[in-house]
DNA sequence: CGGGGAGTAT
DNA sequence: ATACTCC
């Protein structure tokens, strides 16, 4: 949510003499010279827009439920009320107040849960897309903030108006807006019509109000978009800039100042925004070296050179809970796969293959309690991958957990006592083009056509935008985009029936999705390498007589009867995975198929996934081959043959295969692990040969998309991986 | 002091 | 790869 407070007050300025003490600032000093008739094009003549929406969350809970807009409104977090309507503001409550605090202000508040961002995140890629339907170069900052670089539109728009005829819309700052000649700024001036029509589409097409900033940089658009607060607009002229940093109460209040960055400069005793000016660049360079120390310099100054960057797909998704205290094994697991769960459905959605995982925890300490975090992370191994992307879910989340747990005891010792408020489970390095998932399944790749907005053939209910964008500030009828997602998903787990609840999550799922992609060598691609990492997996077993998923590491760990107990010839030949299928590896296509099916072995890593963690197996992150062919024999028969291998536990707790000796060997903790893996593995058997082939997503657009300047396209905007 | 997500430094 | 910082 937004952090942002504002306050005025007023003071005189220096505002000039800062300028000069600033260096690196080259372009603005030339600009502060000489002939300035047209100042515009040397420094800070962009014009900027910052929006920030009123109360975000409470605005999406208040359309959600429209009897909530009148009465005293709390979003919860946990005991926090991370935000609230503007009635429960009335009544003297603020964002992040305690619950308690803010039921003890306000008695009759009505409290929504909002811990779950599923909804402000659909919303808040509308608005950005809403944005960027106009003119593209939009940064999100959160999810309720937008920059928008408007420069290029206000000089079209203005090279077709009389320039005398402008005024400004909204507030002025500092200024009374009808004392102000809105010739002299005339840029300024456009760009606050601009962002006033903005606003109004953003209100028209999503119901939802904000504010509005405009300035030449983003730092003072930011600044000044608090300056009137709901629901209003502000411009920031030149000459007011100096007015705008030297009344922020305190350096805090300086965006890009957090609170390291404050305690820090206290320590150097500055405390005001004006301190902060006047300190002796060299100083500053010491405490943070030079290119922060400039930066900060030049933020005090009201100078900000950043570009507003298009934000594209996000780059990393997460999802993480805190609590007030886990501290066993099996509660880890069980939160992880939680969190998992929902992580991998949104990952699918997205489209984009997942490269990295990662692990993140905060233990629970007295001091400092909210910072220190800890995390782990690792490559995701590709099969795994793909099937977050082809829908297998229930199987990726398997074995992620699997991953999970590794690397949560690369952090914690489980044998000692531990205490966690939080766990986050990472995807990140999302690669755009569709791994080829799995071999002849690129003929299915037909029709994924989609309702792209960039199509060459306008599709009936697409976006259709008036091409030229900047045109009046009517944007396309960007809201009905509803590309209903065809979802011809082949696996029958998750996915089915659910099509897309809101347009947004079509949207931006979609979206993100069409970025990506590369058609034609899909299907060749995709069985080569599927191949090869079959005959990989064939080459790299057996090393020494130890079986290829056996991780010799882990190995050497155990003890040395165990290992003995391993390596003797009744276990080796008591394993398909070891022997027969060695020998038939290669030549069992649909190994993998079989694999889904294979019960969970101790020994033996089955394709859906589980494999012992942190004992036995090699580890799935470093290992190399993909998977281990389970044997071209019916899934039914493996399981068979084990049963008389080993006797079944009464209880029937683990799978027959696992020597309950050995098993009791186990720490405690990984016992546990692994029964609960097991339990859920049960689950997941029960969907035998779900997989499909995967189909391909969309492409063509790809290359396309980089290039072609399709007016509609929101395609084009986004970053190219 | 919530739940995300981005960027930088090392 | 991990920590730190910011919003």
């Amino acid at each position: 949510m937004d952090n942002s407070e504002e306050e005025m007050e007023e003071d005189e300025n220096e505002w000039r003499k800062g300028l000069v003490d600033s260096e690196a600032i080259s372009s603005s000093v030339a600009s502060g010279s000489g002939l300035n008739k047209a100042p515009e094009l040397l420094s800070e003549n962009r014009v900027i827009l910052h929006f920030d929406l009123d109360c975000f969350y409470a605005q999406v809970e208040m359309i959600r439920n429209p009897a909530l807009r009148d009465v005293p409104l709390g979003v919860q977090q946990k005991y926090i009320v991370v935000t609230c309507n503007y009635v429960a503001r009335e009544q003297g409550l603020t964002k992040l107040m305690s619950v308690t605090d803010a039921k003890e202000k306000c008695p009759q508040l009505v409290l929504v849960n909002g811990e779950n961002l599923t909804h402000y995140r659909e919303m808040s890629y509308k608005v950005t897309e809403l944005l960027m339907s106009y003119s593209p170069l939009v940064e999100r900052l959160g999810f309720d903030e937008n920059f928008m670089d408007i420069t290029e539109v206000v000089e079209k728009r203005l090279a077709q108006t009389d320039s005398n005829n402008v005024s400004f819309k909204g507030h002025v700052f500092n200024n009374l807006s009808a004392d102000v000649k809105a010739s002299e700024h005339p840029r300024l001036a456009v760009g606050s019509h601009i962002a006033a029509e903005l606003r109004d589409i953003i209100h028209s097409k999503l119901g939802l109000t904000g504010c509005a900033g405009i300035a030449s940089n983003k730092l003072l658009a930011k600044l000044v978009s608090g300056t009137f607060k709901p629901n209003q607009q502000t411009t920031l002229l030149p000459q007011n800039v100096s007015d705008i940093m030297d009344c922020l109460s305190s350096l805090r209040k300086v965006p890009g100042v957090g609170h390291q960055t404050a305690k820090r400069l206290h320590s150097l005793g500055l405390e005001s925004v004006k301190s902060l000016q006047l300190f002796p660049l060299n100083n500053l360079v010491r405490e943070f070296g030079g290119p922060m120390a400039q930066r900060l310099k030049n933020l005090a100054f009201g100078i900000d050179d950043s570009p507003v960057t298009t934000t594209g797909a996000p780059q990393s998704l997460s999802d993480e809970d805190s609590f007030k205290k886990i501290s066993c094994t099996k509660d880890v697991l069980e939160k992880i796969q939680q969190l998992l769960n929902s992580l991998v459905e949104r990952m699918h959605k997205d489209g984009r293959l997942p490269q990295t995982f990662r692990l993140t925890i905060r233990r629970f300490s007295a001091t400092n309690k909210w910072f220190n975090r800890e995390s782990r992370q690792c490559p995701i191994p590709k099969h795994i991958g793909q099937k977050v992307i082809s829908g297998s879910c229930d199987d990726a989340v398997v074995q992620l957990v699997s991953l999970a747990m590794k690397l949560f005891h690369k952090m914690v010792d489980s044998s000692t006592t531990f205490h966690l408020t939080l766990i986050n489970v990472c995807f990140s390095n999302l690669q755009n083009k569709g791994p080829a998932s799995s071999g002849k399944g690129s003929i299915t790749s037909f029709f994924t056509q989609s309702t792209l907005p960039r199509n060459p053939q306008p599709l009936s209910s697409q976006i259709q935008g008036d091409s030229s964008q900047y045109g009046g500030g009517h944007c396309m009828d960007h809201q009905c985009s509803t590309n209903s997602r065809t979802s011809q998903h082949s696996s029958q787990k998750t996915v089915t029936t659910k099509s897309c609840r809101s347009s947004g999550e079509a949207l931006h799922g979609f979206r993100w999705r069409q970025s990506s992609v590369v058609a034609e060598e899909d299907n060749e691609k995709g069985s080569l390498s599927r191949e090869k990492s079959v005959s990989d997996g064939a080459n790299k077993t057996v090393t020494h007589k130890l079986p290829s998923n056996v991780d010799p590491e882990v190995f050497k760990l155990l003890p040395e009867d165990i290992q003995k107990e391993l390596l003797s010839p009744a276990y080796i030949s008591s394993f398909p995975s070891m022997s027969t299928n060695l020998s038939n590896a290669a030549s069992a296509p649909y190994a993998s198929q079989i694999a889904e099916n294979e019960p969970p072995s101790i020994f033996t890593v089955s394709q859906s996934g589980k494999n012992i963690k942190e004992i036995l197996n090699r580890s799935e992150s470093t290992s190399t081959h993909h998977q281990q062919p389970a044997g071209a024999c019916p899934a039914e028969n493996v399981k068979e043959e084990r049963k008389e291998m080993f006797p079944q536990p009464a209880d029937c707790k683990f799978p027959g295969n696992v020597d309950p000796t050995v098993f009791s060997e186990l720490p405690p903790d990984v016992q546990t692990e692994l029964m609960c893996e097991w339990k859920q593995q049960k689950i997941v058997v029960k969907h035998p040969f779900t997989k499909k082939p995967g189909r391909s997503f969309l492409t063509k657009e790809q290359k396309a998309a980089g290039k072609s300047n399709q007016a509609n396209s929101l395609l084009k905007y986004f970053k190219p991986s």
